[in-house]
DNA sequence: AGCACGCCGACT
DNA sequence: GTCGGCGTGCTC
């Protein structure tokens, strides 16, 4: 008999180091294997050959795990770097890695519609010149290479994703596509069936775990070659990757936001490196850490500066409130404060000639904070530090939590004032639009009216089959939907974005004033009208309309970089930063204290983090948040390496944590609240 | 993450 | 008495 071994095992727990296990059988790196851990039985992957161990009565590992085929090194040392980098217990991660079902034993076939259908074969349109020339670029490349495409809206990207995917498929290796959850919806699916037929599998949150698990068989067993879903997409392992794309990669919903904080984007250029293959980021408004990858040489960049179908992008008008405010009133007609007389006479315009038009606020409800007309009292969460918001009539929610109440009349402080709502939400437009165009169907598209694909689907058809004369919403449309009818998009209110207190705040205004332009007139009427775009504020001056409304990407980069380099903010350097909760006020302020002395010490003790800057703690910007009191503390630096192990030895073994105390770590986080 | 242990309140 | 609520602690 072969003497017992020992082995490291990252098992299915939140134990930062691997275990130590025993085992006579030949493991390898990537393996899973059953272990005992406690009083259960758990996965474990094995990491490989253990020093020994001195501690006694070590366990043994029970057998092989025969269920799945054995990981690939590629994918394996990808999983590990996922793990080091976000400073997340690699047996979770790669728990991710596991269908979440067993394999398909019956042939019981689902009543559900296809995830993917069959349709009929699409054959490839007449490239323009210079899609050629970006395909001729990327495709004179061979191995791991990060391509940048940054193209406007319907300078035909996807046709350059399908033209690279025809090619990997050619040289018999699989693909990811990866695109932000809202917008996998099925008519995208459709445009990738179209042209590869019964080859693409999808995975995405909207799918129940059957189908995600056939689907996972389906390419892990090599029956599909292309997966295209959200973020998670990326876990499903392929044997013989040879192109990921990650579509939209700008967008924030590629940053997970609980347990494995990793960003999809970054993950699918390591996912690229480990595998040897070409990696795609397209988007019209990249991420100002793309672009200076680009700009450093890192990855490269390749541009469409023209649409394919249509003549120029909409003009961008921005409406003074202000100015509208002072303008005397046309007693004939009575408006909504928040609406000015020149968008409302540029509603009706394109209502009357028969087109679409839409509108943006990016807060829900009807009124977002209820206030005692007496004494200024005004609703709170009593879980949160939020004021409550008001929906429909008399209910009043907490958007944080899940808190929700009914309004009562009279305030609960005084006792004499009446509660009144103030401050708007898309409800209250959607309202208020229904009065001032009677006989028009105005439809709403927000968390509330939507909230599965079925929702999106149905809110899709009823703008693509003109049932719907007016969209109202929050910037959840403002994404990816293409509506031949839609001529006029219109931003209520864009001070709210200005007010956001994140240094990210400017790149999200540009971007979502970009993307709105691109919705109205993709395709070229017979007016050649390409529709235009309203920006009402009381702001006209600020920083995040220059550039964006004459759609100068280049011009906003530049001295948005200007002003992130002198601030050391990303990506000129990078950020983590920790959040320490508690349910208790005074624990939760004390320990972020505790914290920051720790990173003082460390700085000071060490001269490799010389350099690292340590700001805070302060309390976060929504100091309580589920019952629980919130402080934050940013470690700000200029290389990653540097920052990791600081973070490693700031943290130790979390013993010094009080209980029912968390500090929560962030590496690159999106957002700072 | 899971699972047990332990300490409290409220039920047959 | 003991059933079960969840806060706490540990896993090679």
């Amino acid at each position: 008999m072969i003497p017992k071994q020992h082995w490291k095992i990252a098992v299915h727990a939140p134990i930062k180091e691997p275990l130590t296990y025993l085992s006579e059988l030949s493991l390898k790196p990537g393996q899973w294997v059953h272990v005992p851990l406690g009083k259960r039985s758990t996965l474990g992957l094995v990491l490989g050959p253990a020093e020994i161990y001195e501690k006694e009565n070590l366990k043994s590992v029970s057998d092989i795990d025969p269920s799945l085929p054995e990981m690939s090194q590629p994918f394996f040392k990808w999983l590990t770097w996922l793990s080091e980098y976000y400073q997340y217990p690699l047996g979770l991660v790669a728990e991710l890695s596991r269908p979440a079902l067993e394999k398909k034993t019956s042939n019981r076939v689902s009543k559900r519609t296809e995830v993917v259908p069959q349709l009929a074969q699409d054959y490839a349109p007449e490239l323009t010149s210079e899609q050629k020339k970006c395909l001729e670029e990327i495709k004179s490349y061979k191995g791991f290479h990060t391509h940048l495409v940054h193209g406007v809206t319907g300078s035909g990207k996807t046709e350059i994703y399908l033209n690279l995917l025809e090619k990997t498929l050619k040289q018999n290796q699989s693909a990811i596509v990866l695109v932000p959850e809202i917008a996998l919806t099925p008519q995208l699916i459709q445009r990738f069936a179209k042209r590869f037929g019964d080859k693409i599998a999808a995975f995405h949150s909207q799918m129940t775990p059957r189908e995600k698990t056939n689907h996972w068989w389906d390419i892990v067993e090599g029956r599909k070659q292309i997966m295209i879903g959200a973020r998670s997409a990326l876990f499903c392992p392929q044997e013989n990757l040879g192109l990921i794309i990650v579509d939209e990669e700008h967008e924030p919903s590629y940053k997970q936001d609980d347990k494995l904080k990793y960003h999809a984007r970054d993950a699918a250029v390591m996912l690229g490196h480990f595998h040897q293959c070409q990696v795609i980021l397209g988007s019209a408004t990249p991420s100002l850490e793309s672009w200076h990858n680009a700009k450093l040489g890192k990855y490269h960049l390749h541009q469409l500066k023209s649409r394919v179908h249509t003549s120029g992008l909409p003009e961008v008008e921005v409406i003074d409130l202000r100015e509208e405010k002072a303008k005397p009133q046309d007693h004939q007609l009575v408006l909504p404060s928040w609406l000015s007389k020149s968008l409302y006479d540029k509603i009706s315009k394109v209502l009357d000639d028969g087109f679409q038009a839409a509108l943006f606020l990016n807060r829900r409800g009807m009124a977002n904070v209820v206030m005692c007309n007496s004494c200024g009292h005004s609703i709170e969460c009593p879980n949160c530090d939020i004021n409550l918001t008001l929906h429909s009539k008399s209910h009043l929610v907490c958007h944080y939590c899940d808190y929700h109440e009914n309004l009562k009349e009279n305030c609960s402080a005084c006792k004499i004032g009446e509660m009144s709502p103030v401050g708007l939400g898309t409800e209250k437009l959607e309202q208020e639009l229904k009065k001032l165009f009677p006989g028009k169907t105005v439809i709403r598209a927000d968390r509330d009216e939507i909230q599965n694909r079925e929702d999106l689907e149905n809110f899709i058809h009823d703008v693509e089959t003109g049932k719907a004369d007016l969209l109202v919403g929050t910037q959840m449309i403002a994404k990816g939907l293409d509506f031949p009818k839609l001529k006029l998009v219109g931003l209520v209110l864009a001070d709210i974005g200005f007010n956001l207190p994140d240094f990210r705040a400017n790149e999200r205004n540009f971007q979502l004033i970009v993307q709105m332009s691109g919705r109205p007139g993709r395709h070229l009427d017979d007016s050649g009208n390409p529709g235009q775009v309203v920006i009402q504020t009381f702001n006209p001056e600020h920083e995040s309309l220059k550039f964006a409304i004459h759609h100068d990407f280049e011009g906003f980069v530049e001295s948005e970089l200007t002003y992130r380099k002198a601030l050391l903010y990303p990506p000129h350097g990078r950020l983590i930063s920790l959040r320490i909760q508690s349910p208790d006020r005074m624990t939760a302020r004390d320990l972020a204290t505790t914290v920051s002395q720790r990173a003082l010490n460390l700085k000071s003790q060490f001269s490799q983090y010389e350099s690292l800057e340590i700001l805070g703690p302060a309390e976060a910007p929504i100091a309580k948040l589920k019952n629980q009191y919130r402080y934050h503390l940013l470690i700000k630096g200029q290389g990653s390496p540097a920052l990791q192990s600081f973070i490693k030895k700031l943290m130790g073994d979390e013993k010094w944590i009080p209980t029912r105390s968390r500090i929560i770590v962030d590496i690159d986080p999106l957002h700072l609240i």
